[in-house]
RNA sequence: CGCGGGGUAGAGCAGUUUGGUAGCUCGUCGGGCUCAUAACCCGGAGGUCGUGAGGUUCAAGUCCCACCCCCGCAA
């Protein structure tokens, strides 16, 4: 059956990887086109680029999807199934329709739960206990295609961003493979999407960063590791500057202090312990606007932070 | 040439503007206090101030030049 990969960053290579190592035939990687990156805008080629290079898989980095100049592309590969996995870009019909197997997407949730860009981060800021991967057909709707396979994943609150995110993608790379052995064997039985229960797991904007000192020490802990190691949550320091938030953990209520605003700083035993709605968060781990990481305790011998000041 | 911050003791920083004996907080080592301590007190060790046998100077962490490295933002 040949195969071709769409997909872009490191949890689309997880697939890729999966894929060409459980011997598929993958015609081509289909990939965003390099981008500027990083300081001094250097052009950086992505996880799936790099990963079909070494491996020797012919990579397309079109502009656009629509047109003819993809559209004999298709024809010349002619794959017999097309697998999605964060690609970047929505999919033109004539694209979907192609595949003889159709179009198989791996997305980071339970569906219909956080369709959308950013399911993993949303999952975690949202507190959820139980995530995972559904792999799914894919049609015109964002995410809305007719489900095939379902893993679950836990959510610890040792986890933030980055372990779950490396754990569904490894999860996803075998609900993949599975789902195309099902497909090989004519067994699968997709089921429809109850759009009453669908969610919408918005991209993460930097308003979503920003750390609201009056939301309980639950829902901070649960946006902080959300967001880390990136892009972060943030607050002010009494001077202004942004200080971001790597790690930080919930402090017991029975220290919660009458009377405190929300940002305020409340002790610096251990780390930096903010009031906030009853009860404080005690950050453990900061970067400082033009800093790299550090612990929250190297940051105030520096600094000078003290009790009393209020972080916004 | 996207914008910007930085390289000073094991860690985080000050000192550079206005050159004149290298400092703070923490850690570390030793001693003291204490029933005890991560608390407190006293004392010590530890630095080619990124590199260049570079330039200016009586004198350079500080001013000038060149180079190397690190980081933040933005995408």
């Amino acid at each position: 059956m040949k195969i071709l990969f769409m997909g872009t960053p490191d949890f689309a290579r997880e697939s890729l990887k999966a894929l060409y190592e459980s011997g598929e035939e993958i015609v081509a990687a289909v990939t965003q086109p390099d981008k500027p990156k990083g300081r001094g805008y250097k052009l950086c080629p992505c996880a799936v680029k790099i990963y079909a290079e070494e491996k020797k898989i012919p990579v397309y980095q079109p502009d656009t999807l629509k047109g003819e100049e993809f559209s004999s592309l298709l024809k010349s590969l002619s794959p017999d199934l097309i697998v999605v996995v964060s690609y970047g870009k929505l999919l033109p019909e004539n694209v979907l329709e192609f595949p003889k197997y159709g179009c198989i997407n791996v997305h980071g949730s339970l569906l219909p739960k956080y369709r959308g860009a950013a399911p993993i981060q949303r999952a975690i800021i949202n507190g959820e206990s139980m995530t995972g991967i559904t792999t799914m057909y894919m049609e015109k709707g964002l995410d809305t295609g007719d489900m095939l396979q379902k893993t679950e994943v836990e959510i610890s609150d040792n986890d933030n961003f980055e372990t779950l995110h490396d754990k569904l993608a490894l999860c996803g790379a075998q609900t993949l493979l599975s789902t195309i052995k099902s497909l090989k064997a004519g067994t699968l039985s997709p089921s429809k999407q109850n759009d009453n229960e669908a969610t919408y797991a918005a991209k993460i904007e930097k308003n979503d960063c920003l750390i609201d000192f009056s939301k309980t020490a639950r829902e901070i802990f649960n946006l902080v590791r959300g967001l880390s190691p990136l892009p972060l949550a943030f607050t002010h320091t009494p001077d202004g500057n942004i200080l971001k938030v790597v790690s930080c953990e919930c402090e017991k209520t029975d220290n919660m202090q009458v009377g405190v605003a929300p940002g305020t700083v409340i002790s610096l035993d251990g780390g930096i312990c903010v009031a906030c709605e009853g009860g404080s968060v005690k950050i453990l781990e900061v970067i400082p606007q033009g800093k790299g990481r550090m612990n929250a305790q190297d940051f105030v011998r520096g600094r000078k932070i003290f009790v009393g000041d209020i972080f916004k």
